[in-house]
DNA sequence: GTCTATATCAAGATAGAC
DNA sequence: GTCTATCTTGATATAGAC
């Protein structure tokens, strides 16, 4: 009867979504097109429509994948840490780091919220708001930082000799006074 | 003769840039196409490609001309401010707001520095380097806080609610107690 | 400096048969 | 659930004539 599963996705478009993550993290996004998403699958483009509504739905399933992992990394970080601002940190970098095209592919443009699945953009929010203490001024600037140190790294516009773990602790310690 | 101008452009590839400039900030980056470019001109796009090498090279010029509009906004921004952070920081997320697109283009990718006019880079970055009184790391953070904020915003990415102007002066004032 | 004609490539998506 | 065939659209770029 078609749906299921806690991402709301048939068996089989759970299969075309792997495919497509695969594919997103060895090769970039220039390689997420239906036609190679179908082939690592060895069928052919058109068969995945009968399993999603297209491209957007997969971008958004994917993006929406890249959430819970990010709160499960977020929730684990902040467990038990002494200073769950800065753990937050080395998750989120860690987090881009290690999969910077979906990375990229979550923050580059705007969100199509009502593609994605419930409450994960939330619940990827929520440790760092509490570590902020609630205040959400302070939780949106040190987001900001963070995206801002992440997604310059990742676009290789910081010079070569650059000491970004420096510039990080001093931009943590910036906010740790607030 | 070929070369001249401060841009180091022909007068013709001069107004091609120009031609891309209107497009880009009217209808985005979709819109930057070699044959809209030239239509607007009221040629062909092969036609362009006697002037300038291709795309990279248009996108480059364009890039390069942003860097220098961005130096000139800073350099007005500090002149004889008492708070030159704050300062750069309204120019800044102004400069951005006025021209989104160019912004994106400057910003999304790794940049093609060997396609660049020669310094316009480091022109833009100066005055930031001098408000945080030469130290690079904080200057870095600095930076990652403000395109942080900038292109989440750009993005959608704040709830509709959000007071931004709060979190850009949470962001400031941590950063002016370092 | 501009043109036409063309090469080359690739994308997302749909219709309808099996 | 998958297929073939196809539509529709679009891009950057080059050759060579004028």
């Amino acid at each position: 009867m078609a749906s299921s599963a806690p991402s709301g996705l048939t068996l089989r478009a759970r299969e075309i979504v792997e495919a497509a993550r695969g594919l997103l993290e060895e090769e970039g996004p220039d390689a997420l097109t239906m036609r190679r998403v179908a082939g690592r699958l060895g069928i052919r483009a058109p068969s995945l429509y009968k399993h999603l509504s297209g491209k957007e739905a997969l971008e958004a399933a994917l993006i929406s994948d890249g959430f819970v992992e990010l709160a499960e990394v977020f929730e684990a970080a902040v467990r038990g840490a002494e200073d769950p601002l800065g753990a937050l940190a080395v998750a989120y970098r860690d987090f881009a780091l290690r999969r910077p095209h979906l990375y990229r592919l979550m923050t580059d443009r705007p969100l199509r919220r009502d593609l994605l699945a419930p409450g994960v953009e939330e619940r990827a929010a929520r440790p760092l708001v509490e570590a902020a203490g609630g205040d959400q001024n302070l939780a949106r600037a040190a987001w900001a930082f963070a995206h801002g140190m992440t997604i310059l790294e990742l676009n290789g516009r910081f010079p070569p000799a650059a000491d970004l773990g420096a510039a990080w602790r001093e931009g943590l310690s910036a906010f740790r006074r607030s």
